[in-house]
DNA sequence: CCGCTTTTCGATAGACGTATAGATTCTATA
DNA sequence: TATAGAATCTATACGTCTATCGAAAAGCGG
């Protein structure tokens, strides 16, 4: 049944990566769909059109191959995140700018994130502690524009600002659990209201410096 | 090893349900916890001191029994919603306590909840259907308080009612993946300030008309 | 075409998991 | 205390799942 694939070797990147590649995104995809514990090998192997038995020239094991998507689902988030703390700008516009940042990799790379967000807690303590790392240092660039807001003043005084943070984060991460005619709406078009939303609901004065309204 | 515990068969309560209750809640405590499918029938009997088989004198599948969870998972949920929506207030008021009420079971049946909310797809597609219908009458709920705020003018026109009612949402029911260290903070300062942010966030006025601050 | 490396395959061990069946024990009551 | 019904137990059938192993096949430089 399962037609022979031959495969493609003619890539110019050196690093022997591609297939491996491949195994991880087909991975990705059932994780993100049925869940890690949900998932057989079998299912990942069907979805390339290989043997179960194969996948294991690639991985020692189901739990890293969850490993690897997982760090995948963060890819580009710190970085990014980081990147807009350093940024000039006023708190408020930061923080704008990081929904947007935040928002992007859920969209351009789903089923990463999706695994990362609802099964990483089924990793082994030693690699949940690796990404957790990178969870606390996204969280910590949300907390840090939001309290930088409230020591210039843009942000209302008493404001909780981890709360805060939990609270965009929540409303950003949801996005991924979303249906998918949910999910279909422009993201672009999200990011703007959720910035005008955290940034007219955090703002300390009584309306002057409302953000532009979303296009 | 596992003493038998006789069974309180004292119960005014004539109806046969206490026992099965106890299974309900120890499968919602590991289906929390380790995720429908890491949650083995062993497990679950090992949470009561019983033999894995006793549990199917009480259901007649793991699916059955995950279907249970998360039916009390929403109770009190729809019921809530809709009594507020019903009460008399301005829709910037109903929706801070359309917040509270949806924080409220959060704090106090967490395990079911937590099933509800991550494991419920897992169901059958008959199950999850009847569930779909009271996740769609708590949306309304939200999504008719966000229209009724911009029709009168208390909401900034241009509102997606929809996006918004997500937002919140999303951003409530977050609350139930916290670090325990974050879910330790007191639930009415939690429901407080998110009413606030958002009551801010969406409010039509320049100012004038911001919440009374959380206390 | 040869031999070496990379990749995939077939077969299967061994653990585990759901569910069923019938025996056994408990509890309440006549 | 004898009996009926409720609740739990033991044993096990039967399927599925992860991971290993050695053989086969495919790709490639000479």
């Amino acid at each position: 049944m399962t037609t022979h694939v031959p495969r493609a070797r003619l890539v110019r990147n050196s690093k022997p990566l591609r297939r491996s590649d491949e195994i991880i995104d087909a991975a990705a995809r059932v994780f993100a769909e049925r869940g890690y514990h949900g998932t057989s090998t079998q299912a990942i192997a069907d979805v390339l059109g290989m043997r179960q038995a194969s996948l294991y020239y690639y991985f020692t094991s189901k739990e890293a191959a969850l490993e690897a998507v997982c760090l995948r689902g963060t890819d580009g988030f710190v970085e990014a995140a980081e990147a807009v703390v350093k940024s000039k700008g006023a708190p408020l516009e930061k923080l704008a700018r990081l929904i947007a940042a935040h928002l992007s990799p859920i969209e351009t790379r789903q089923d990463y994130v999706k695994v990362f967000i609802n099964e990483r807690r089924y990793l082994p303590a030693a690699s949940r502690r690796r990404l957790g790392r990178k969870t606390r240092a996204i969280e910590r660039a949300f907390e840090h524009v939001i309290l930088a807001g409230i020591a210039d003043g843009s942000i209302v005084r008493g404001t909780d600002a981890r709360l805060a943070m939990l609270a965009v984060l929540g409303m950003c991460n949801a996005v991924i659990n979303w249906r998918p005619s949910d999910q279909g709406k422009d993201m672009a078009r999200i990011a703007a209201q959720f910035a005008k939303l955290m940034a007219n609901g955090l703002a300390a004065n009584g309306g002057g410096a409302r953000m532009a309204r979303a296009t």
